[in-house]
DNA sequence: GAATAGATTGTCT
DNA sequence: GACAATCTATTCT
């Protein structure tokens, strides 16, 4: 059995149906993080930059729910200039710089002045691999391409110009596609956040090969 | 496969 | 001035 399946044998969208995608409407993002993460699971991100598009199924996701959340940029209510997208209205990209490198790229929910955020931590490339590959200086049909924040946001093309646009209507948005199985676990590097650190407030397809962190097993 | 160190800069204390 | 919602290369087993 090959290690990976090939794309035309998985039943996922075609490019002809990319196409046409709409992006999802923005009660989609009008409810609570957690919920959004969850339900982006199995959705299609798709960036459609001059001539090149890329699109790749969510597989993992994380929710950030401020001002409670002490993981989330903005727990206790904190807001300064870089998480100030957080406290507009839901459907709009927030983008931010880790380690100095990579760009890490969330969706803002909820509603005007309540600050909730999903991360988008992998994706399951579907559109545009050649663009991916030579962004990310990987042969095309390797995991390494979107498993991980930084890398999708390198492979997508996103940075800090997609700071705070609109994603129910332009050339960066989500489409909607068929619900998927899900599995919960901690979120991954936030061990800085106590209790809040073990909430199960992340979301991954199970058996995913593009997954980043493999999840523990749940207890039973 | 797992563990470790180093990269590199915006942001906030 | 410390450090981050990370990634990569390297060095082990």
């Amino acid at each position: 059995m090959p290690r990976f399946q090939p794309l035309q044998q998985t039943g996922l969208p075609s490019s002809p149906q990319l196409e046409v995608a709409q992006p999802l409407p923005r009660s989609f993002y009008a409810r609570k993080a957690t919920v959004v993460a969850r339900d982006l699971l199995g959705k299609i991100l798709i960036h459609q930059q001059g001539p090149l598009t890329t699109a790749g199924l969510i597989v993992e996701t994380e929710a950030y729910q401020g001002p409670e959340d002490l993981a989330a940029h903005s727990s206790k209510g904190r807001r300064t200039p870089r998480n100030e997208v957080m406290y507009g209205p839901p459907g709009h990209a927030y983008l931010f710089l880790l380690y100095g490198m990579h760009w890490a790229f969330n969706v803002v929910t909820a509603q005007q002045d309540v600050p909730h955020a999903v991360l988008l931590r992998a994706l399951q490339p579907l559109e545009g691999l050649p663009t991916m590959a030579a962004r990310r200086h990987q042969p095309e049909h390797s995991r390494l391409l979107t498993n991980g924040p930084g890398k999708l946001c390198q492979a997508m093309g996103l940075r800090r110009e997609h700071y705070g646009v609109d994603l129910c209507d332009g050339p960066l948005f989500i489409a909607n596609a068929p619900k998927v199985p899900f599995i919960t676990s901690p979120r991954i590097n936030v061990d800085y956040a106590g209790a809040w650190a073990a909430r199960p407030w992340r979301w991954s397809i199970p058996g995913n090969a593009w997954v980043s962190v493999k999840p523990k097993p749940a207890q039973s």
